[in-house]
DNA sequence: GATCTGATCGAAGGGATCGTTG
DNA sequence: TCCAACGATCCCTTCGATCAGA
């Protein structure tokens, strides 16, 4: 995401052109500039400009689709801990099932937090292939862990890591990184799971 | 100056449109909307130098009653609590029906509490979208709840909330907040509930 | 818990920037 | 010495709630 600044009346003008309710900026420039959406772009930038891996890649999306076997392992065993000590029902915000599906979706986009649509991303990645996450987990950098199941855990291999619970999950993530490495992060991450490169891509994008 | 969000692609594009060296945004989106420059556009609206509110608010008028497809909820479940109790019979204010009846309403305008003004500004919220109006209720601070149906989950939620109930509504609403905050809760809640933009911001800057 | 409002200032969170390491 | 990758300090923003002011 990037900030611009306008100067008010265009602002007014732009805010005005609101089609359906809850349109970002974007939404509303791209209408008014007579411009794609950013998937249509994205498919089109992928094909000519990038490289012709994209063929390819479509293919290893298939293979991905087949060898979907995986067994759901017993996270049953560590979501025994989870809130109820915390007083108010934290409401289940329903992320979609999908990856692609988050990253298309208005609400997410919406969101200025890079932390908070990072932690999503992590949260679905989880849901969409637990055993895959689990494995890829491994990731870290030079001092610190990326990932754990417990805060502590990450606390301990550096200073101020700012741990996160990833929701719906038994794993933790650190969290005091630039934009550039939770992208980084979400980069290996996905590849150690074996996300096409074109999704992923997409999703370090959309943080 | 206002400032908005843009996903990094539409960023780029509308950079790259740049044609003299050193222009703004502004500069750009005037040329590729093909709208006049500010002057132009500053005498037009001269008519009402004080507050350029004015053409917002006709432009603001015409979206909303395109979107009018709210189906009124049985607000009169509600309506069943009402004031015999307090005291002095409060006045019934006859609030306006819509928000945007409300923040052009002269009595209204002359409210100089910041607090009062809140509240109507829910309560007619309310009264327009009872069912979006409870889901939007969901926002909340750091450590505070915002809303709730009962004065006791706002005050175990932190320490000296201050709520206030929102007249013929269920609702409780925290007050011991800056009026710059108060100006955060509305825009975040009608932004949940779905509002356009450019209402969003008439009515947060009327508090 | 009882005066009420809300600005001010302190606390916490987010993440860019800059220092460190290999 | 320089470069790339990584770490985490620290500045800025956002939020909370005390307490000044009426």
């Amino acid at each position: 995401m990037k900030t611009i600044e306008l100067e008010d009346d265009l602002y007014r003008y732009i805010a005005s052109q609101t089609q359906d309710i809850g349109e970002s900026a974007s939404d509303i420039l791209r209408r008014l500039l007579a411009l794609p959406t950013e998937h249509a772009t994205a498919n089109k930038n992928a094909v000519s400009v990038e490289d012709s891996s994209s063929l390819l890649e479509r293919a290893t999306e298939q293979n991905r689709v087949e060898s979907q076997v995986v067994v759901s392992s017993p996270s049953s065993v560590i979501e025994t801990n989870p809130a109820v000590v915390v007083d108010l029902a934290p409401i289940v915000t329903n992320l979609p099932a999908s990856i692609d599906k988050l990253i298309k979706d208005k609400e997410f986009k919406n969101i200025s937090v890079s932390v908070t649509k990072f932690i999503q991303i992590l949260s679905v990645l989880y849901a969409e292939h637990p055993t895959e996450f689990q494995a890829a987990t491994e990731i870290k950098g030079r001092k610190r862990i990326y990932f754990a199941k417990s805060e502590k855990a990450l606390l301990s291999a550096g200073s101020t890591t700012k741990p996160r619970k990833i929701e719906h999950t038994p794993f933790w993530v650190i969290t005091n990184t630039n934009t550039g490495r939770k992208r980084n992060m979400i980069t290996q991450l996905m590849a150690e799971m074996g996300y096409p490169h074109s999704l992923i891509d997409a999703v370090s994008q959309s943080i």
